[in-house]
Order: structure tokens, then sequence, then C-alpha cells
RNA sequence: GGGCCGUUAGCUCAGCUGGUAGAGCAGGGGACUCUUAAUCCCAAGGUCGAAGGUUCGAAUCCUUCACGGCCCA
């Protein structure tokens, strides 16, 4: 027997749900509703059937009646359409009182616990299908995220921002320090890499005039994995011309508290045991300021190695006073910034992109925000100078996992880049704090895992 | 890459110092017209992650491997 191919003049289930809240207990509706969905409940009573109905906007109960609907044959699992009138039991249950049910789909294998939900956090990350249908938690973290990419959008195409793509394969990586996943072309003959950012691109764009653009994209790092990093992840990153590192904060600290009031509906999120608020203003603190705080501001390479050694901190894989800064940030001062926290005027070696301050040309107009101890995203004053720019790649050049430099990239900063502010902002992390998700696996439908057999 | 923990029925979990595998839910059969983890009765369900080893006997002890989780690098 064949199944229905369509079900048309479908309603939602949120919507019928409602509607049937609305009345009476024992009391039934004139209006005729349609529904189709998942059945995930059933509550046989002889021929009396209630069955629990989800689709993507919610549940409800269906009471199907041997005399109105005829017999129910179905298992749990099953995907059917159900016509009939929006009730009230005389328990109060808001529900829809069946006329006809017809199977659209038939499962042949039986659901995972409906009680207990799909917990097994492989079966979860492989079987995302399953998790979704089992487990309503998976279902709204996923609509937040998917709510929160819209928001974001809509709230930079309102400030004038165009959406752009650049490409994914680039004959040259850049814009980060970070390895690269390597792949050949046939065609050209060539290897290509996965963008490991879209900086560079973007900024070409400013170039050209675009004035202000964003992408919001996959980037790919051959890295490790953690709770908070996934080889491939998503990253928004913007370039506005006329604007500098301090507008940049402002838009930011804005942009996040629109998008969480927009998704989640308030700016207080609750992420790994903290509360906090991300309304703004953010705090704002400097770089050298934290390292001061903390006995650790040095230029001396030998005396920072020390310094953080004497703090238990293995310095073995630093090779320069850069990453020995770089160390002590992640280590000690990232897990300590619990409100949200723009971390600015980072050292020069660690910025090849950023412009230096006025007052201080060994430090840039660059900052890092985060959150409940927690990296959001990366921005800075953009290095406009062609010659400038070509003398920081080359200092950087040779340097294993720095910015390999990119001639191109200095030609079209030749032809004279406006004054640009320019910001990364780590989607998967936003995710991960709107949902109260703890780990970053838990915000991507498919996140990496090894191969089974 | 290192350390620790985990892997038993479709799902969620028991299984003690080694004696030959259990429950609830789901699935099968039946009863039941206001249930909501419905209830009740019946029957069924397993390469105990994989491979070796120790032993009269291994889900249990040992070794290696696979996959996952947490922490560290």
């Amino acid at each position: 027997m064949s199944l229905p191919k369509r079900f048309p003049g479908r309603d939602e289930v949120a919507a019928v749900r409602a509607e049937a809240d609305a009345l009476e207990p024992g009391a039934e509706a004139a209006e005729t509703r349609r529904l189709a969905g998942r059945v995930l409940g059933r509550r046989g009573h002889g021929k009396l059937v209630f069955l629990d109905l989800v689709d993507r906007s919610g549940q409800i109960q269906l009471l199907c009646s041997a005399d109105r609907a005829g017999p129910v044959d179905l298992d749990l699992g099953d995907i059917v359409g159900a016509t009939g009138k929006p009730m009230k039991t005389r328990r109060g249950e808001p529900s829809l009182a069946v006329d006809e049910l017809v199977h659209l789909a038939k499962t042949k294998r039986a659901l995972p616990d409906t009680y207990h939900g799909l917990v097994d956090a492989e079966t979860r990350y492989r079987k995302r299908y399953l998790d979704l249908l089992v487990n309503e938690e998976t279902r709204r973290d996923f609509v937040v995220r998917s709510r929160l990419l819209t928001a974001i959008r809509r709230s930079l195409d309102d400030a004038g921002f165009l959406e752009v793509e650049t490409p994914v394969l680039q004959p040259r990586y850049g814009g980060a320090f970070a390895e690269p996943f390597v792949t050949h072309s046939n065609e050209l003959d060539a290897n290509v890499y996965l963008r490991i950012a879209t900086e560079l691109y973007l900024k070409r764009l400013i170039v050209g005039g675009l004035e202000r653009v964003y992408e919001i994209g996959k980037d790919f790092r051959n890295e490790s994995v953690s709770y908070k990093h996934q080889p491939e992840f998503t990253m928004l990153e913007w370039y506005e011309a006329y604007a500098d590192y301090t507008d940049t904060m402002a838009r930011i600290e804005e942009l996040v508290a629109t998008v969480a009031r927009e998704t989640i509906g308030t700016t207080e999120v609750a992420f790994r045991g903290y509360q906090v608020d991300l309304a703004p203003p953010w705090r704002r603190l400097k770089l050298v300021d934290a390292l001061e705080e903390l006995g650790l501001w040095t230029r001396d390479e030998d005396d920072l190695r020390a310094r953080l050694e004497d703090r238990g901190v293995d310095t073995a894989a630093d090779r320069s006073w850069g990453q020995l800064v770089d160390h002590a940030l992640s280590h000690l001062i990232e897990p300590e910034l619990i409100e949200p926290t723009i971390l600015h005027d980072y050292p020069i070696e660690l910025s090849p992109l950023a412009r230096a301050t006025d007052d201080d040309p060994t430090l840039t107009e660059r900052f890092e925000y985060f959150v409940a101890g927690m990296e959001l995203g990366n921005a800075f004053s953009e290095l406009t100078d062609p010659d400038e720019q070509a003398e920081r790649f080359a200092a950087q050049a040779g340097q294993a996992g720095f910015e390999q430099g990119d001639p191109d990239y200095v030609e079209a900063l030749s032809y004279a880049m406006p004054p640009t502010g320019g910001l990364g902002l780590g989607i998967d992390r936003l995710a991960m704090l709107l949902t109260g998700r703890e780990t970053i696996r838990d915000v991507i439908l498919f996140p990496v895992l090894r191969e089974r057999e």
C-alpha cells in the first residue's frame, strides 16, 4: 500500500494547542484543523487512545475514539496526519479530537526511550536525527542557533553591511595563526588550503570600495579538539571602513546584546556555572594592566618564562616572547574574565595585521572579548599601510605557526585601503553561551568523530 | 601525544570477592472510552565493544586494540 505523498493544509501544533488551551474543559471547537508530525507517546484505553504528536513547533495530545476515528494501529515513531477539532479534555489537557488519522510514514526501528531520552553522547552526535527526535532540548538549542544567525544578519544588514562570500579553497592561507587542512586541485595541479580565516579576502573588498562587508562561514583548522574547539567551525567576520577598534567595541557589545534579546529574550545567560549579563557596556581592560596585575608584564623573554614556570606553567613549547604572552593570556587571564570583558592593546608581535596605537608603537589597537572565561572573538583597527604590512609579514616569515605573508594582499593595500575596523566572532561559542551548552559539540549538528571500524 | 573513566537488549540502566545475564521503557499478543512515564496479563528479546590470555569455569581478572567522555599537552 502506498502512503500519501503529501499532507496539504497543515496547521502548526503550537497554534492548535493554543487554540485548544483557550477552551473550557470538556469543550470542543467547531473548526477543523489538520496536524502532522511524529507520534512519541501512546496511552491506550481500549476504544479510546491518546497519542502525543510532536512537530517542530511543539507537542499536543491526540484523542482518538474508535467510534469517531476508527481503530488506531501504529507504533511510536510513526509519522501521521490527523484531522480533527481542537478540544480540551475533562482533565484540562489541550488536545485534538481526531476525526481521521492517516499514516504518512512508518518507522521500521524502535525509537530510543522517550522518557529517559537519548543520553549516550556518542550516539547523540553520530545519529543526531535521533537526538533531535527524542530530546526536546536539542531541538530547542538548534532553533536558538538558527535564530541567532538570522538575528546577526538582520542587525548587520540594517547597519548597512553587505553579506559576501569569499573562497574556502585558497592558494595561500592567512588571517590567523593556525594549521591548515591541505588538499589538492587536479585542474590547477596545485595544493590548495581550506581557509583558516576570511580576513584577507574581506579586506580586499574594503579596498574595492564595498565599505561594510561581512561573511558568516566555516573556517577550518587542523588542530586539536576540545570543549571549545572543532576543526570545522563557524565564524563571523566583518569589516567597516572609516571605523577604528573603539567603534568596533561599541558595535560588538551592542550586537551580542541584541542577538541575545532576539533569540532567548534576555541578556542574562547561565554558562559553565556562571551567571553573566551580556548587556553593554562591557568592562574594558588593557592587556598590559592585566599582565601587570599578575606580575607578568615584562619585555624580557627569559624573565617572563621564569615567572611563568614559577606559576607552574609549562613553557617548553613556547619559542618566543609573544608565545609566552599568549600562553599567560590563555592560562592565567582568560579563565578569570567572567563578566563580558574587552581586553585590548595587544603587543605588536602577536598582531601582524593590526595597527599600532598612537601612544606606544609596540602595542596595537587590537582587542579580544571574553565571557565566562571563554574567548568569543578578536578585533582590531586594520593595518592599512602596505609597506608596514610587508615588513610585518617578513618579520614573521619562517616562524612555525605564524602568518605566512601574502604579497597579493599587500599589493591590494597599495591601492589605498580606508581606515577600517574589523572583527571576528565565534558563532559556535556564542551559541554555547546563549543555549548554556558547555561543549561546542552540543551546538554543532554533526561534530567531528572518528570513523567506526 | 599522555593520564583517568566508560562501552551489557532498540533506549535507560543493574549485575558484589569469577559459577554461565536482569529490570524498566520500546517492539509482539491480549484486556480496558478522559489518559498523560496510563494500568493489567502473556510471550519474546543478548557475539556482555573486539581479539588474545589466565582458569574446571570470565560480563567480572590480565594484555592489546577500537570508539567515546573528562583532564593535561
